[in-house]
DNA sequence: GATGAATGAGTATTCATTCAT
DNA sequence: TATGAATGAATACTCATTCAT
């Protein structure tokens, strides 16, 4: 009597989660090349063969991992879905923004891994860029009803000091000041 | 013959650097790992062989090159090396800081390859912290002097800003409003 | 219950017909090494495991294929079964051989695969020969009551002729002249 | 003082025949997927790496080996390169045919892996189409030339019993009489 | 009988590094 | 100094087979 369809999901969404983690961590902290198969299989205590059972191969497994990041993204960053910011909005932004940063700091590395560096999968890196620009264009429009005289201009600006922000913190977690640089920054934007 | 001698530092010399570019430009657009030994001396027009008279190992290249790139950041960014900047040296700084950034996009991609990911070498990591350490005191000083009430979260602040920026001029330079950005940056922190 | 027992019977025969046939194909095809077990049972609409209740492993269900298409063979080509072939028989078995060809080419391209090549199983070889053996003999009978000189050879010939046939024929199915090259052996050899 | 082109050249030309001839009986015995590549490059006496640096890879390798081979069958069996044969050029041909058969058993093993079986490299076949074709229309020219009321046919059926005699002979080479076959094909077919 | 998740040994291929010349 | 043939350890990936359910 074989198991029903459900449990069958079951098995398979909860393992797949646990090699996206394991996988995860490993990326992060070793890199995408550094990291084996062999690892990640032996960290998540199944064998390597299991793992081609849940992804087409190395660079799947990466960007399933990158994909699902941008989703959770998407949906903690942008909460009336409108794609406009209120003043509110933004301090409550930026407050998620730091607070996925220190929750999770391994998928930002892994964030920054492919943002910066090798073109390790080309398929994310569309998906990344769209992400991108939407969180531009979410700003611009927040700068532009501020009266700001270049609203494009201070959202790249903008953008770009939460991805150093992001980039210094996971550089060094230990010793970035997290809670003054956030003050600082909802005085200064807010 | 000293004359020969010379002669003999100086082929040395110029074979060193031209390993050395090669290697970067393969680094910064296909990353450290899926660069090959043979890929670079094929493109420098050398044997794999002679690459190994100049440097150790493919750890070495890559420390060598990021080394030079660092002390040619120092040579540059501070210029009467008493290190404190006055409200012209950090404008002329701001204005070498993205001139160097566009010269130069090779390096940039590698120095973020370094600072964001893998721990590819560790012994670059150490020389990379000292440098952004001695960057973010000079920031403070002149932010210190500048009356600011918290100068220390205002230079890694500062510091945070021209990463980001550098970050997103090498993801997309051709879209990245350098010049907008800059009248921003001089004008918000001179 | 009998005719439970005989309708189970049944259902395994059928089953095992069906993964037979599925699995000859595919062997025919793609070549024994290269046709995965998963991709027959994809094929007949079964589970992996289920092929294991029926057939050992993979070697065995290739053998059980080659024998039952030996039998076939065995059964359609001696009518009447004294193992002397008439004139008549003659002409009816180069009729059935070039029938049996164009009906289950599949099974031909395996049968070459398994003469000509790889050892894949032993068994199978063995049970060949016993085969081609017996039919040697049965033409050699027949050149020999007819008065050829040298009926071993001529058998020999005459075979290697058939074998080479067949392979041309699977070799190139379309482009080759079936129906003229019936007609001259017939002529050449009855 | 590296080694001159002349010796690297050399170097390679040798080592490359070696593979080439390893390989071939190894495909030749136990068919190509069941031939590893470590197993060739420890029976050539060399490492696997080194086998990389003479055949991009596995299908490379046999590609070229069958490649090869057809060569010397085209160089050995049109003497005159006229593309027509005399009747003293056809006997020629099968005694070379015979005599090539013996010499080099393992290739003509390899060549009916690829004739009737896997489709293992789609270029080989393309190339192997073209032989069969050339040699069909010159069998075919000289029956033309003989009278033969149906000279392509009779090409077709030439051919397969070459075809055929190979197979079996390879089949079972110490069992064929070869000499018998040889001569009554002459009387047959001159 | 039937399922498909799980295993692990096996295989092709890559590539930094060495070294004889 | 310079070459490139040679090595071998490492790695992604495959697939026949098992087994709990």
């Amino acid at each position: 009597m074989p198991r029903t369809a459900q449990q069958y999901e079951n098995i398979r969404e909860g393992k797949k989660k646990l090699i996206m983690r394991t996988a995860l961590e490993l990326f992060a902290s070793k890199g995408f090349h550094a990291t084996t198969i062999s690892s990640i299989a032996e960290k998540a205590g199944i064998s390597k063969g299991l793992l081609y059972n849940y992804f087409e191969n190395k660079e799947d497994l990466m960007r399933s991992i990158i994909y699902e990041g941008l989703e959770n993204l998407d949906k903690l960053m942008d909460p009336d879905k409108d794609g406009v910011l209120t003043s509110d909005e933004i301090e409550y932004m930026i407050d998620r923004f730091f607070a996925l940063l220190q929750e999770d700091i391994s998928f930002w590395r892994l964030y920054f891994t492919v943002f910066v560096q090798e073109p390790v999968v080309k398929l994310v890196e569309i998906r990344l860029v769209n992400t991108v620009k939407k969180y531009i264009e979410m700003f611009e429009a927040y700068f532009r009803s501020g009266g700001c005289e270049d609203p494009y201009a201070e959202a790249v600006l903008f953008g770009a000091m939460l991805d150093g922000i992001a980039m210094n913190y996971i550089a060094n977690p230990g010793l970035f000041p997290v809670d003054k640089i956030k003050k600082r920054i909802i005085r200064k934007f807010k």
